[in-house]
DNA sequence: CATAAAAATAACAACGTTGTTATTAATGCG
DNA sequence: CGCATTAATAACAACGTTGTTATTTTTATG
């Protein structure tokens, strides 16, 4: 049998109201008394009844991650860090793999409190959802009236071509998914060409598409681009995937990096530390998107005021051993 | 508000005890009556609260699955056959990627009727624990007083170098994993090794290792073995991504499939289907595991007997368009 | 030291269900 | 038609909490 306050009540010999206070650091209860019936009830390995406190409380302090597709390593850290950025709320977060409306029905049955939506083209937000929520992905279509955190494309393909035209360099080629619907994918692209504009340069000449976004497509495509006569200074990739690929074919090919190519990746996750050469890299910091994602459910559910803010996080570089001065 | 059994009463005009009886489908409410509750309540979009019924019932009737490695693309499909197996049952499922004492005691707080473990190397079940559960990996230690759910990994191989003797082929070459502490991919190996020998056969004389179990691992070791004087003339693939890139390498390299080399893929998931050459492979079906996995965990929670069945699951070869006969 | 005020604790009603027991209505039968 | 069954419904006590109100104990004060 499980053991409930009235056990831990009768133990101490106080009334089972008085525990429930003191379990919840209640000041109403002397501090003598509070510290023994926390004391007897660890001793007693008291393990609290959700149902029974969600039952009173209307309140579940759970919120759910619609995640459905389950692929991208990426992806993958991130989940990890929300949960992590959880524990330091009074929050826990329950997952789904689900297809969008499947989990909110799962979700809805749990009655979490709100919702955190990876939001992919298969499956895009319907506007009609009463719960609280907020959605990770593109900010796209103008007017979500949904807290939407994004990361910012543009800033960071600035911040890369910038972090590049520094060391000298001018032929500065983007590698990653072009012919897509894929929002986010064409987004970086769009913000790789905008930074070269903006710096006077021309797009490399020769475009380095992928035909995916995994560490093959990274590869196979820098395998073919080496084949051309012309070869960039610089490579941008796409994706941690594809930058692993991109470095793979570099190193076969005896093309030393930095030395004689440097590379950047999109992504910036702690796993980029850990490639065949550490890898530099742009984007917003998983930790933080991850942080400003519960962030931002968690101020949603408790504030029910309905402003539609997107927020756009600024991305970080982070230097390490890929880059290097231009050789021409 | 939300709307309770109270609610539908008043409408109805029954007492609540009578409207959660028709909810039940009890035999001790008029058929009449129960039509009419049934409508109402659907009409006025009753949900039922989880938790209260949680309370008197005991039982949540949520099984959690714990995942602390996201990334192979096997282990997702078979999550997402999980789910859908539990569609079929009144129980629900919560997902945690947390490593596995964390993700039980979440479980715990959510007081779960019992939990799927994906052990790996990382987080050994240790054997103590009291809730109801069932692991799937591999059966290896002897003792498991729990119940465990293996894919026979000897049977797949046998019946694998089986399918490829019968086509003539006496050259078989395993390409996976060799020099790992994961079970899993030692006992594939090990089937291999033993199948051959039944079967009379050389393992085949270079061994195809690969680095990884990635897409990348199956490619270049491929790339390698066919820089070699003596090519096999059939190729196990240890896994679905390995596999993927060692029949990338074959048709980079102008080695037709099946013609010049056939290819055999662990895994038996869906997915072969949609590869460049439609794969034939083996394994457990994992719809069966998942279908295998779902009711053993509910038989452990309905049936609290602790007596320890390790189920191994025998494995389907399924035909598609990468065997054919032995060129020599 | 009596008593008002404050502090600490106890009692009890919720929360939305289920399951058991009590009550009422319908039915069968001599 | 009266009464015993049986069928249908209603009433009510749980389940383990929280939060509000009532009661008791302690402390301060004139």
């Amino acid at each position: 049998m499980t053991v409930t306050i009235k056990d831990i009540a009768s133990v101490t010999g106080v009334s089972y109201s008085t525990v429930s206070k003191a379990l919840n650091d209640s000041p109403l209860v002397k501090e003598v008394t509070k510290r023994k019936i926390l004391e007897v009830a660890k001793e007693m390995g008291y393990e609290p009844n959700l149902a029974a406190k969600q039952l009173v409380r209307k309140k579940t302090e759970v919120v759910g991650l619609i995640w459905p597709t389950i692929e991208r390593i990426v992806l993958a850290t991130l989940v990890t860090n929300i949960t992590q950025a959880f524990k330091d709320t009074r929050y826990s977060m329950i997952l789904s793999i689900d297809p969008m409306d499947t989990a909110m029905e799962t979700f809805r049955k749990f009655q979490v409190d709100g919702m955190i939506i990876f939001e992919d083209d298969h499956s895009k937000v319907n506007e009609e959802i009463t719960m609280p929520f907020v959605s990770y992905g593109v900010s796209g279509k103008k007017h979500a009236n949904h807290p939407v955190i994004d990361a910012n494309h543009e800033a960071s393909m600035m911040k890369a071509v910038e972090h590049l035209v520094k060391l000298g360099h001018k032929h500065i080629a983007y590698a990653g998914l072009l012919q897509t619907k894929d929002q986010l994918q064409l987004e970086k692209y769009q913000g790789y060409k905008k930074a070269m504009k903006e710096h006077s340069l021309e797009p490399f000449i020769k475009e380095v598409e992928t035909e995916g976004l995994d560490w093959f497509d990274g590869y196979s495509a820098v395998k073919t681009l080496l084949e051309e006569q012309e070869r960039p200074t610089a490579i941008i990739g796409g994706s941690y995937d594809i930058s692993g690929g991109i470095l793979r074919a570099l190193q076969e090919q005896n093309v030393e990096v930095p030395k004689d190519i440097s590379l950047i990746s999109y992504d910036n996750i702690p796993q980029m530390a850990n490639m065949e050469i550490p890898m530099t890299c742009i984007g917003v910091p998983v930790d933080v998107l991850a942080q400003e994602i519960v962030e931002s459910v968690l101020h949603r559910i408790e504030a029910p005021e309905k402003e539609a803010t997107v927020k756009k996080l600024a991305p970080t570089l982070v230097e390490r051993e890929t880059c290097g001065k231009a050789n021409r």
